[in-house]
DNA sequence: CTGTTCTCCTGTGGGC
DNA sequence: TGCCCACAGGAGAACA
């Protein structure tokens, strides 16, 4: 029996809201140069470079690009890596349009023509980095396995990566060496779409669940992306904080409730210290 | 190498 | 209305 209401809204930043932040950003400052920096709080997921502002100083964006859940500020010396942890966004203002600093905004990067990206992270679990070398030789993206999105992540790839392990399956598709970009929620949803309950361990799935798995997380994320696009507020000028998608989700943080395909119930356990949700009648 | 546990942090919501 | 506390989670670090 129901006895609350839940509305299943969660803006925490998964990689289809990495990619529409980063398509968000880009067009405001690339191109432009870095005039002032000013970190707020260095404390993050680890310490903010004291010299930041510095290094930055008079360097110009050439890209912003994306490799797993990093966002990448690339300049003619090296990349400026920001990720939003958890509860991290990043927001445009247009020159002199500067509204004075909340609380959580920890980082200002000014440009040249007086345009300001923002970032603002409650829970502090987000990052920015500098890195002055090859991109695939930094530690936190050289082990990294394929995009979920690309077509090095496919069913031969899956089966032949997870082939020795015990794993969980759960675990194996949320761990980054394997596909990146794959959080909680869309591990749950994804396994839910491809009728394989989480528990299972990573090896002993059969070929076409792999194919469906495959289909799966990318079709979760597609979905995501494309709804993010249009449901995603200007990253300029807008009201509200960041405009993270409010998504529906089929089994995420829905135990005890029906699910939607045969109307059992979702159950709700522990994975590795997180919460898995699948229903045990359509999953196997 | 594998598997497990800990850790960072604050907003939210339930219980009383 | 307020206090206390469990819980949420990305992912590296530490440890077994």
């Amino acid at each position: 029996m129901l006895h609350t209401f839940s509305f299943h809204i969660h803006t925490m930043p998964e990689l289809p809201e990495v990619e529409t932040t980063r398509a968000g950003i880009a067009p405001h400052i690339s191109g432009k140069a870095f005039a002032q920096v000013h970190i707020r709080q260095p404390k993050l997921r680890w310490p903010v470079n004291p010299d930041l502002a510095a290094v930055l100083s008079g360097q110009t964006v050439a890209a912003v690009s994306r490799r797993a859940k990093y966002l990448l500020i690339h300049t003619g010396a090296g990349y400026l890596i920001i990720h939003l942890g958890m509860s991290g966004s990043l927001r445009i203002y247009e020159p002199g349009q500067h509204p004075p600093p909340q609380k959580h905004d920890h980082a200002d990067f000014e440009f040249a023509d007086g345009t300001l990206l923002r970032f603002h992270d409650p829970r502090r679990f987000g990052a920015i980095l500098w890195f002055a070398g090859a991109l695939e030789h930094h530690p936190l993206l050289q082990h990294l396995g394929p995009e979920p999105l690309s077509a090095g992540f496919d069913t031969v790839y899956l089966q032949h990566t997870l082939a020795k392990q015990k794993r969980a399956i759960k675990l194996a598709l949320m761990d980054n060496a394997v596909v990146v970009g794959v959080g909680n929620i869309y591990a749950n949803e994804a396994l839910f779409q491809a009728a394989i309950t989480p528990t299972r361990a990573a090896n002993s799935l059969q070929a076409h669940e792999y194919t469906a798995l495959v289909a799966a997380v990318k079709d979760v994320l597609q979905r995501a992306l494309a709804a993010g696009g249009s449901t995603l507020r200007d990253f300029v000028n807008s009201e509200g904080r960041s405009g993270y998608f409010q998504q529906h989700y089929a089994v995420y943080g829905r135990q005890n409730e029906n699910c939607p395909r045969c109307g059992g119930l979702i159950y709700k356990i522990t994975q590795g210290q997180r919460s898995s949700f699948y229903c045990p009648q359509c999953q196997h």
